[in-house]
RNA sequence: GGCGGGUUGGCGGAGAGGUUACGCAGCGGAUUGCAAAUCCGUGAAGACCGGUUCGAUUCCGGUACCCGCCUCCA
């Protein structure tokens, strides 16, 4: 059994990872609020523990893991969305509207997501179809004295807590003395928080022993862990800004309820994402959502390489430069694939991944360390040439580990089609994921290519292959033919032109 | 103000107390109608000041600078 290492953050220490119940390993992740679609901070962690359940998955088997990672759909933005589409003049009740926003949204991201090569985690709960488990919840932290009620509020008592800010290493007196938020007068003391809130005719609510209202924000993730993954399980993930106030408020709750549980034992968070060496804000225009890289043209598995180059515990830098290197080096890993051939290529299964791959992922999930053991040249130094063309199968299985699957990449079969020409094995044109409109063009640079050597003029070709070039494709002409393939700032509305 | 993280070659970015990380870019070569891609080769580092050590970029302390959190936030 591989020994998987994780940080965690309770400890600050490296540990070594040994489940509650190897057979039913599991794992809570934070999840979106569903307002509007997911931007590209919203990600990292997506991928982040993504990775963590592939390798979970692989260690302890695909049907022992469990993970859940909730959908926050009540939420004050959600209801001012909705308030303001109302007020716009949308017809059907704000129920509805709510509704409608937060199904598209979840569509929204199921998609995005997807496109990052993620996997569906097991369980997606939406908070709204567990509202009756977080009243039971903050009914118990009453009875036991954590919580207490006031003008509609229920809230709960930071100072029952012993413990409280041991997560964050913050004390509640230091965050007293440097609070700079107003307080409610109702709260027994400044730092406790909301577990129920009322709500007035213009928002949702549902009916409580406190009055219609609605769920304060930590309460969901208590009651949704609780509910579906018991009193005490493995991890619990999410970015760093959630460490305080969120996780904090969830272990009171959670521990104060359940004290006979130990809640998560191990808490992970990754850092947060900046572009171009600048928090991602809507002030300073660097905002954009993972559909705007997409639809720009940003394939997701170029996406998910920058993230993962990178190690979750650093703040990862989102820059335009490493969009470019990660699109090369995606290639390459592609390119590997076809080193034998069509024939293979179009035959290739899953090996076994790598053990090199496997035990840096397992070291606290070194991602980085894990291409770089996937890297052509590192493989070149740990086999010889022979013995790398034998384990393709096993680069594929560590590359879909990772979550690649570059099979169908382009890369993949003009490097087995050049290796087919090399060994003078008529060519197959086999399916690749190219646009057929360069499957074409490739015909007519071909012919045009063949008058141009018996005419010595090379101008038509020429202006061919500018006007390729232009709309970033990639070029490659060799005796036996020509391979066009979709380069990193590939546009396929300037090819439009050329049909 | 409190808490946490960071500072490595032109750029990105690792591991390891003493041996070349690696990638990208650059440079040289092979190849090409010209290119592109590919292949081969190649230079370049460890913020600053102290300490521990036979030896530190790697451990410890301090300084400077950067970033994040403390309020909705992944």
């Amino acid at each position: 059994m591989v020994e998987i290492r994780l940080t965690n953050s309770r400890t600050r220490r490296k540990e070594v990872f040994t489940p509650i119940d190897a057979s039913d390993v599991r794992m809570y992740v934070c999840g979106p609020t569903v307002y509007d679609r997911a931007h590209l901070g919203n990600a990292r962690p997506v991928v982040v523990f993504d990775m963590l359940f592939r390798l979970l998955r692989h260690v302890y088997g695909p049907d022992h893991v469990r993970y859940v990672r909730n959908f926050t759909d009540v939420d004050d933005k959600i209801n001012a969305a909705a308030q303001a589409r109302k007020a716009a003049g949308a017809g059907g009740s704000l129920e509805e509207l709510i509704r409608a926003r937060t199904e598209e949204t979840i569509g929204w991201y199921h998609a995005d997501m997807a496109a990052l090569g993620a996997l569906p985690p097991t369980a997606e709960p939406r908070a709204t179809d567990f509202i009756g488990q977080m009243i039971a919840m903050i009914g118990i932290l009453i009875e036991r004295g954590h919580a207490y009620a006031a003008e509609g509020h229920v809230l709960f008592r930071v100072r029952s807590y012993r413990d409280y800010g041991a997560l964050s290493g913050r004390s509640v007196d230091d965050m007293i003395a440097g609070a700079r938020v107003e307080v409610a007068p109702f709260k027994e003391d400044p730092m406790d928080f909301v577990l129920w809130k009322p709500s007035d005719a213009s928002l949702p609510g549902w009916d409580s022993p406190w009055g219609r209202g609605r769920p304060g924000w930590h309460i969901e993730c208590s009651a949704m862990s609780h509910e579906l993954l018991g009193d005490s399980f493995d991890i619990h993930g999410g970015g760093i800004d959630l460490q305080f106030p969120h996780h904090e408020n969830e272990i009171a709750q959670s521990c104060c309820a359940h004290p006979e549980g130990g809640f998560a034992r191990v808490w992970m968070h990754n850092e947060m994402l900046l572009v171009e060496g600048k928090k991602m804000s809507k002030s300073l225009g660097n905002f954009f959502t993972v559909r705007d890289l997409l639809d720009r043209g940003v394939p997701g598995e170029v996406i998910r390489f920058v993230f993962l180059s990178t190690h979750y515990g650093k703040p990862m830098d989102w820059t335009e430069k490493k969009q470019l290197e990660a699109s090369k080096a995606i290639r390459k890993m592609a390119g590997m694939l076809g080193m034998r051939g069509t024939e293979f290529l179009t035959g290739l299964e899953e090996g076994k991944p790598l053990n090199s791959v496997v035990d840096a992922l397992a070291d606290d999930m070194n991602t980085h360390g894990a291409l770089h053991a996937l890297d052509r040249s590192t493989l070149q130094l740990a086999y010889r040439e022979l013995d790398l063309i034998d384990i393709i199968p096993d680069i594929y299985a560590s590359q879909r580990l990772l979550g690649f699957d570059l099979k169908g990449h382009p890369e993949a079969w003009a490097r087995a089609i050049q290796h087919d020409e090399t060994m003078g094995i008529v060519r197959s044109r086999a399916p690749s994921t190219k646009p057929e409109l360069l499957v074409d063009l490739e015909v007519r640079m071909v012919q045009l290519r063949a008058e141009a050597t018996s005419s010595k003029n090379f101008s038509a070709v020429d202006a061919l292959k500018a006007a390729l070039t232009a709309a970033g494709v990639e070029v490659r002409m060799s005796k036996a033919g020509v391979e066009l393939l979709p380069g990193p700032g590939f546009d396929p509305s300037k090819l439009e032109a050329l049909k």
